[in-house]
DNA sequence: TATCATTTGATACGAACGTATCATCGTGGA
DNA sequence: TCCACGATGATACGTTCGTATCAAATGATA
C-alpha cells in the first residue's frame, strides 16, 4: 500500500492537534492549517472527518507497536525479564516532552474509545493488545509460563499507564516515580529468578 | 453555602452526559434536556458553560474523596494495610455499571485536564491528591513511614487506574484482574507485616 | 397586596463546524 | 496536441453551538 506522502502529512497534523488540544481541537480547518494545505485537500484525502480520524488512530496503534518491535530488535535476547520491564517503564513514563505527547495521545484515544466504540475503540484495542502481545512474548521466553507472562505484562502496562497519569497530573515527581518503580521491581525480582 | 437543589440537579445532568458521551456531549441544550428544564434555566444557574463544567468537576472531586471518608468511618481502625488496599481495588475497578460510569467520568476529567489546565486541571488534581492523602493516611497509621505510605498509595492508585483502563478496553477479564491483584498483594504482604 | 426570586418561553445573533460545489491550474502520457 | 487526473482555491449551505434579550408566568414572603 503506497502511503501517498500527502496523506501521511495530514495524519501527522491530526496527531499534533490531538496532542495539543485533544479531540475538540481536531477540526477540518485546523487540520488544514496545521498541515499547511488547503481545506479542500484535507477533504480530498480522507473524505470525511471520521474516516480521517479513524485512519490516524489506526496508524497510531501500528506505530506504537512497531516502536517496541524495533526496540526488541536492537537489544534482543540478552535481556532478562527484569531488564525488559525496567526498559518498558523508562519508555512508557512521560518524562520528556516526546513521551508526554505520546501519553496525551493515549488519553485522547482512550476518551474517544469511550464515546465511539466503533472507530476509536477498535484502534485503542489494537494498540493495547499489540503492546500486551509483544511484552508478554518477550517475558515468556524466559522462565515464565504463557499465562503468567501475559498477566505480568498487563500488570506492568497498567501500572505504567496509571503512573503516567499521576506524573502528568503533578501528583508524582519524576524522582518519586523512579524510587517507586525500583521498589516495585525489587518485590518482583524473587519471582523472576527463582 | 446553600446547595439550591436545582443547581445540583443540573450538575448531575452534566455528569450523566459526561458519562454517556464524553465532553462533546455536554452542550447547554443537551444539559437542559437531560435535566428536564429549559435552556434558559441552565443559563440562569451557572451562567457560562465553563463555569457550569468547572463547578460540576469540582463537586465531583469532592464526592470521590468523601466517598472514601465515609467508607473509612464505616470500617475504621480494624483494618490492616493489606485489607485497605484490597478494598481500594474492589471499589476502584470498573466491575459493575456504577463503577464503569465513574471510570468513564475520570477519563473525561483526565482528558479535560490536558486541554484545560486551569479549570479541569485543578479539579483533577484535587480529586487525585484528595484520594492520595486519604489512602496514605490510612496506610501510614500502621507500620509504614509517611513517605513510604504515600509512595505505596500512589502505586496502588496508579495500578488501579491502569487496570481499570485495561478492563474497560476488554484486554483484561474481571477474573484475570482478580488473580492479578491477588498475586500483586501476595508480593506486597511480606513488606507490610515484618 | 406588593415585592422579589425563580422559572419558562420564544427568538435572535454571530461564530464555527462538516460538507459540498464549481472553477482552475499544472503536468505527464496518449 | 489533447486530455485525464492530481492538486488547489474560493465560496456557499445547513446545522449546531454559546450566549443574549425581551416578555411573562409562578410562588413565597414581608
Amino acid at each position: 500500500m503506497e502511503e501517498s506522502g500527502r496523506r501521511t502529512e495530514i495524519m501527522e497534523a491530526v496527531e499534533r492537534l490531538l496532542v495539543r488540544g485533544g479531540v475538540n481541537a481536531v477540526t477540518m480547518r485546523a487540520v488544514a492549517a496545521e498541515a499547511d494545505v488547503s481545506l479542500r485537500l484535507v477533504q480530498y484525502y480522507g473524505s470525511t472527518k471520521d474516516e480521517l480520524l479513524g485512519a490516524t488512530l489506526d496508524r497510531l496503534a501500528d506505530k506504537s507497536v512497531e516502536r517496541w518491535h524495533a526496540r526488541a530488535r536492537r537489544h534482543g535476547e540478552g535481556e532478562g525479564p527484569l531488564e525488559v520491564i525496567k526498559a518498558f517503564f523508562d519508555e512508557a513514563l512521560p518524562t520528556d516532552s516526546a513521551s508526554e505527547d505520546f501519553h496525551r495521545l493515549g488519553v485522547s484515544l482512550e476518551g474517544l474509545a469511550i464515546t465511539n466504540p466503533g472507530m476509536a475503540g477498535q484502534a485503542y484495542q489494537k494498540h493495547l493488545s499489540g503492546l500486551a502481545d509483544h511484552l508478554a512474548g518477550v517475558l515468556q521466553s524466559n522462565d515464565l509460563s504463557a499465562t503468567a507472562a501475559r498477566r505480568l505484562a498487563l500488570e506492568v502496562m497498567g501500572l505504567a499507564h496509571g503512573l503516567g497519569t499521576l506524573l502528568m497530573a503533578g501528583q508524582l515527581s519524576e524522582l518519586d516515580a523512579q524510587t517507586l518503580i525500583k521498589n516495585y521491581l525489587a518485590r518482583l525480582e524473587p519471582q523472576l529468578s527463582p
